[in-house]
DNA sequence: TATTGTTATACTCTATAACTATA
DNA sequence: TATAGTTATAGAGTATAACAATA
């Protein structure tokens, strides 16, 4: 939710920043436009009293009914004791349940209620046009080859661990 | 610093997670690679006791010397209280100062010492290293399509507000 | 009045260790 | 012994309001 830039700090004596250094370091740049998804993403989650976070979670459970917590939090790249805050604030909305396993008792099936899944509709109607809006700009072919360098960030990571 | 999938976790009898739905979820690809990434860097920068923002800050102040925080904080899109501790502590490990500007006196003109600039060197090297690990499987025109798609991001984000 | 840097503060996300109950 | 979920906790990033000094 950052301001604008004031004209007073645009016209200054000082060296236009950076550019040529900063070029290279692809990191800086990737987490530039994530704090803008982010930022964007928040205010569309607002309306529905969801996060980045809750609506992934939410999002995830609606797709993959029965998803224990030790799945979800690894599908969503998070440790399991941050998933449990996520889980328990969906849960005390009643948009999901936690349900015991008859086969295995220490573990939750999680299930979307009816409640969720109407969130779901209308919080992933509002996501797809906020990334559209962001993404105007950005053909699909880009897109495309934008997702496939992250996975391949991703399976870089996998691979050197 | 999230440990390996347990072949435990892999064989389960539920659904595999969700590339279908969350495939068109762009935020979400671009905050797991984003981790990825962070994460290696700050494994990359412990050395030298460097975090991202710290390294960025230290980065942009070698290259644009005389810059003023608030210039810094928005060329690093963080707001100025923020980058107030960051300049705290490359103040107090003595890799850069904080000059009075005389024409106006209440900013400070920010410059790299000696020893900002020897770890400049050093650490720009690290990360270069770090950056062409992850990014190994990714070819240039690649990388130079992920940095164009994210500039229009940003620029989506500028047009819309 | 407005801007630069600052302090204080609060919220979110992330990570680890240690616990419980089950397996 | 090991795993699923939990609790407690600490560190880091981010955002806002309010202040002093200066413009």
């Amino acid at each position: 939710m950052k301001k604008a830039v004031t004209p007073a700090q645009e016209s200054t004596e000082v060296t236009k920043v950076s550019d040529a250094t900063m070029r290279g370091f692809v990191g800086y740049q990737i987490k530039r436009a994530f704090n803008v998804i982010q930022d964007d993403l928040a205010k569309t989650l607002k309306p529905f009293e969801l996060r980045m976070l809750t609506y992934t979670a939410l999002v995830l459970i609606v797709d993959n009914p029965g998803m224990r917590q030790s799945q979800l939090a690894d599908a969503m790249d998070i440790e399991r004791p941050n998933l449990v805050v996520i889980i328990d604030e969906l849960e005390r909305r009643e948009l999901i349940v936690r349900d015991r396993v008859p086969t295995d008792r220490r573990a939750y099936a999680l299930k979307a209620t009816l409640a969720g899944r109407r969130l779901y509709e209308k919080s992933v109607a509002a996501v797809t046009a906020h990334e559209e809006r962001l993404l105007r700009g950005v053909d699909k072919d880009t897109i495309a080859t934008v997702l496939a360098a992250m996975k391949a960030i991703e399976k870089a990571k996998r691979d050197g661990s």
